[in-house]
DNA sequence: GTTGTGACGGGTC
DNA sequence: CGACCCGCCACAA
């Protein structure tokens, strides 16, 4: 549950117009498992406290959304992405550009 | 206490 | 490149 608790944490000081990984917050929370941080995500109580949809997979692909893996949800993960400017092409996003570590 | 599972990651083939 | 396999951590049954 801690370790949940400052998954949000970490999430939450995410900048807005860029996105970060899930190792990258794993790392940042300081327990390092990027699944561990997937199931947290999974949950999310904070709905729109955390900013969920700015946390993609290390690969760049924005990985899931609202409990899904694909599905209107994607979508809608995509959008609120690119509505605060980070770019996203074929449901990838170029982690050279909008990928930050946060912390 | 053991087993199974998942919004993952990195290394091999 | 793309497909595959193994390893990682936390949680629920």
């Amino acid at each position: 549950m801690a370790f949940e608790m400052a998954v949000y944490e970490v999430v939450r000081l995410i900048p807005r117009g860029k996105v970060s990984t899930y190792g990258a917050v794993a790392r940042c929370a300081g327990k390092g498992g990027a699944r561990a941080v997937g199931s947290a995500l999974a949950r999310n109580p904070f709905a729109p406290e955390v900013p969920c949809h700015r946390v993609v997979r290390s690969n760049g692909a924005l990985g899931g959304f609202s409990g899904q893996t694909e599905g209107p949800e994607m979508d809608r993960k995509t959008r609120m992405l690119r509505a605060e400017g980070v770019e996203v092409v074929k449901g990838v996003v170029d982690m050279d550009r909008f990928g930050v570590e946060p912390g």
